[in-house]
DNA sequence: TCAAAAGTGTTCGATCTACACCCATGG
DNA sequence: CCATGGGTGTAGATCGAACACTTTTGA
């Protein structure tokens, strides 16, 4: 008999960097080796309910930006018996964000994308093939204001946007195109008690993008 | 416990459209209806592995273009009892394509995508995200010569494209961009027995696509 | 008054779009 | 010699990269 479970690979953003949060595993296989948060797939949970439930119970977050990756299935990929799984990829903000209850027991950190410690099983690959989906879909989906506290900067977005893209984004033309979509709000407000001229902070959009999506509109960034 | 089958979405190019491959279910559940080839998983083949035997059971074709879209697991999808799938869709060109042995007891049918007949499960959706992910892939990788024999003329090509992302392309446009990509390769041949000027014959260049991915090319049309 | 980061104007070249035109073949 | 679809040249618009500049704050 083949088993499921299902994965998370849940994104933060922090210093500039994507994170991702990992938990050293309490149990065998792989006692003490980090990996990603999971569970088994049980006979009556949706897929996605199970990823959601994943979710809330390491970050008791709800409502959280969540899309399948793909399911890995290789026959060795978990030892001693056939199991595949179905991972998930999530945006966190990691303000929100407060480590909580059924995970205690275990560590929990956030670690660099790019500066991963050894993991249990596949989750290397796994994470590789987050990252690649992340990067693509944030060109054509305004999906980066995730990762960012409800009011923010254009600087803190344009670094969120490097930070996942691994590339340098001219701030000009990033501004430029930002401005051209129309999904952002000024809030009024302004950064405090900084040592330099105050940035505008922003909301996203919501009801914008929804429009804009019905008509057939694509962000490209 | 949870079962776990393969389906796959077999994608042709036939009379300038894009057809999907169907059988018509020979057992129940969902007796008589059409639906997707596929087959449960067993514990000793990985998932990849089980789409490929899919594949070569219904279309008799080895090394083909084949990508994972991914699982579906709602709970209530099959009847009876729990099943997930993991879909996959394939592109095949369908001169090589030959019926074969153990699906001849079934009508087999190749169905315009957007003119589908009632599908069993949740056949329609698996349909619909692989049609979409494959629009989606086709701009960034040069996979759309799949669907043609190996030698085609650049108005074939055309044809490919508007039938996957159901757009009209500008002939001109579409020209000067494969030129630029250095993909194809003259085979000095024409059509013959044309009622106008005869086409010059081209095929895909695949050494030339993996020199270009290696330094990090991408496909963009 | 200085450092630091926010925010803007503008030029130049690449790319995309649209249209017009010529070419080779069979009937 | 005409209809048909193959194939090309080019002007104008749009878009993106790059750079230099002004602004506002805390120290």
């Amino acid at each position: 008999m083949v088993e499921t479970s299902v994965d998370c690979v849940i994104f933060g953003f922090q210093h500039e960097t994507l994170k991702v949060l990992l938990i050293k595993r309490k149990n065998d296989p792989s006692k003490g080796l980090m990996a990603l948060p999971g569970d088994f797939l049980d006979e009556k949970t949706s897929i996605y309910g199970s990823a959601e439930n994943t979710l809330k119970k390491i970050t008791d977050l709800d409502n959280i930006f969540l899309e399948q990756i793909q399911a890995f299935g290789r026959v060795d990929r978990y030892p001693g018996k056939r199991v595949i799984t179905i991972s998930y990829y999530a945006l966190i903000n990691i303000e929100n964000y407060s480590p909580t209850a059924g995970y205690t027991a275990e560590k929990l950190e956030w670690c660099d994308v790019d500066k991963l410690p050894e993991l249990a099983f596949d989750h290397q690959r796994i994470i590789e093939s987050a990252h690649k989906k992340l990067k693509r879909r944030v060109r054509y989906e305004p999906i980066g204001f995730n990762l960012l506290p409800e009011e923010f900067s254009l600087t803190n977005l344009q670094q969120v946007y490097e930070a996942i893209l691994q590339i340098e984004l001219n701030k000009r033309n990033f501004r430029t195109k930002l401005n051209q979509m129309k999904l952002l709000i000024d809030t009024g407000k302004k950064q405090k008690n900084v040592a330099h001229k105050p940035a505008i902070l922003y909301k996203f959009d919501e009801k914008m993008y929804q429009q804009l999506k019905e008509e057939g509109f694509y962000f490209k960034l």
